[in-house]
DNA sequence: GTTACTATATGCAAGCTACATATAGTAAGG
DNA sequence: CCTTACTATATGTAGCTTGCATATAGTAAC
């Protein structure tokens, strides 16, 4: 897979960096990641795993991830994702835009205040 | 116009709680409402017109404002949209938003100190 | 052999975004 | 007068995203 002209997309809900974040600790498959955000509290609504599974394969298509099949033959088999290094750049820019948001955040919040 | 089953959607930019927030204080119309959101600094990129101008179009559709042309006679007819009662409860709605979405980024940010 | 859970994946309708375009009034410059 | 530029509102549309439904397949319990 290739295509790497990668650019940050605030779809309101960063799935892409929560899953870099999860993915620069540990490599494991997409159905684990949905625990993993759950149990971090990194997602405020219910995410659709065919949302997740979508998200993952764009994510190796933009290589900031690389997948491949569990060896362990015990259940359904497994896509393990890993974080690559251009997966660990683009988290860092993920970062820097989520500082931004809260800023904003902050701003609008501030305004409400002003006004009321 | 009527249809007031309001809920709050999280279309990235928040350009719904930052117009409310606008009106809020003052009764304009969309062009002026451009300005103010850059002047205010309540956007980070820039905000396409046409999408501007069919948020408070939808706005009015859900009864957070209302709208009324203009009196003058200067210049190309203007639209004042002024923020309603409704409106009021929605901006009160969306702040609490906006307080869980920056709960939700320091979250992320705080893991990806923690992996790295 | 039927139900439930893990695990991945695709089809599709509805909604959203950004760009292009259309309209119309005012005002300045040549 | 004609063109250009700026204010002001609005619609058409292609492309993308989201969420729901559905398909598949393995394991395990009852």
């Amino acid at each position: 897979m290739q295509e790497s002209n990668w650019q940050p997309r605030g779809g309101g809900r960063f799935l892409e960096a929560c899953l870099l974040c999860v993915l620069q600790e540990e490599s494991t498959h997409g159905y684990a990641l949905l625990d993993h955000l759950e149990r971090f509290e990194l997602v405020e609504t219910h995410i659709d795993i065919s949302v997740l599974y979508r998200t993952l394969r764009a994510m190796e298509k933009a290589t900031l991830v690389t997948s491949h099949w569990s060896e362990s033959d015990l259940g359904p088999r497994k896509r393990i994702y890993s974080i690559t290094e251009a997966g660990r750049s683009a988290l860092g820019l993920w970062i820097e835009v989520l500082k931004s948001r809260k800023r904003l955040i902050e701003q609008i919040i501030q305004q409400y205040e002003k006004g009321r």
